[in-house]
DNA sequence: AACCGTTTCAAACGTATGTTTGAAACAAAC
DNA sequence: GTTTGTTTCAAACATACGTTTGAAACGGTT
């Protein structure tokens, strides 16, 4: 109880504050009274502001790293020789969130949100710290892209991928929101896995669609 | 010269220091020290650094928006009756960008990162402001985006235009520093018009995807 | 040249931030 | 039961922020 408590408490309220209000909108303030702390806590525990934001990543961002590996094993395993589809690939990101243990039903769109946050806010202390403990996975999770469309020039492949990247990371970012839009207009509830079944063909479509457009605009 | 140079020497470096950094993140005292005016000019000329931001955005949303206006007036009329086609929809959007005056050739980049950012940053004056000034060109966008793709169900193109939106403002808002990697990494040069012309056909490709995906994943 | 509305300026205001401090409370070890 | 290392706590610190102030400078009008 004694460490531990006080440690989780700190990360559980900082987690639900950076996710709703961003990093820079969020005071070690709010979130110590959040968590019912003493304002101290989080530099005496974590040292710094920035430190807990790599703490609040590193919590899901490395068991999250680990099943994705799992999910790369298996996929590239199963598939003996042969490339993985990229719809495959995809899909076992995606699965790979569903699969990890959740804190609380709203665990996945927080983690979500955070990543999106972490791409979207420009905080070069984050990126560089993402970078440097993530790269692994990251860096197969490329490999195997690359693989799954060999078709792609290099430089197609490249923006293709930003633009997957875009469509997941700003789209599950603000995944509360829109599924609550959507549930006011045409009063359809949703989860994140659907969402994730919806973008995984999007993605996959746009990756495998047809050469790039002419710079003038079609006649 | 009087007020007119104040004024815009405070929207241009403002522009520049929102678009590199967000809008938390830039002080007026950056802003005023850049564009070397006194501190106090900001609320004196605009009331209060969200009034910045709003005007920021006032100054080049509003000729685009114009601009959107006839591209999609000229769309509709050449195609006597017949719905546009969804590539031609989503390239008058990328021209009108193109077509817009440019300060300078860092405008159409700095441009998408800050529409990027109005979406990114959870700044709720910001959107506000942004829905009850531009909802007409916003609402044309999206009634000809629902005449282009009948197939789709009302809930599959509700989430699949947010798929669109965020690979463009991701995308956008990161621009300048997906080139400069692109040119480090592969040694290539892009321009922000030869992204659009890569955008368009995977977004276009993206909302003309199969069917979506079973919650389990593929066998 | 005197006036007047507008704009600039240096300085200050009040508030909020991240961080540090030093004493108090606590828990385990001897 | 005293000691020792760890954790909590209230308070303060230094700094940065957006905003306000009141006087000075400016520019056109009469």
């Amino acid at each position: 109880m004694a460490q531990s408590d006080t440690v989780d408490r700190i990360l559980d309220a900082a987690e639900v504050l950076f996710a709703e209000r961003g990093f820079s909108e969020t005071s070690l303030r709010m979130i110590t009274s959040k968590a019912k702390v003493n304002l101290a806590a989080v530099n005496y525990h974590f040292g710094s502001k920035n430190a807990l934001i790599h703490a609040v990543f590193a919590r899901f961002l490395t068991p999250y790293s680990a099943t994705l590996e799992e999910s790369f094993d298996e996929l590239e395993s199963k598939s003996e020789g042969r490339v993985p589809t990229l719809d495959r690939i995809l899909w076992a990101l995606a699965e790979s969130a569903a699969r990890m243990p959740q804190r609380n039903e709203r665990g996945i769109s927080i983690f979500m949100r955070l990543l999106g946050l972490a791409y979207t806010q420009s905080q070069g202390h984050l990126r560089k710290f993402l970078e440097q403990e993530y790269s692994e996975p990251f860096g197969r999770f490329m490999r195997l892209l690359k693989e799954a469309t060999p078709e792609l020039s290099a430089v197609d492949r490249y923006w293709r991928i930003q633009f997957m990247l875009g469509a997941t990371a700003f789209t599950m970012s603000s995944s509360d929101a829109l599924i609550g839009i959507l549930e006011t207009k045409i009063g359809v509830e949703t989860s994140v896995q659907e969402i994730a079944a919806r973008l995984v063909p999007f993605l996959a479509a746009g990756m495998k669609a047809p050469d790039k457009m002419q710079i003038t605009p079609p006649a």
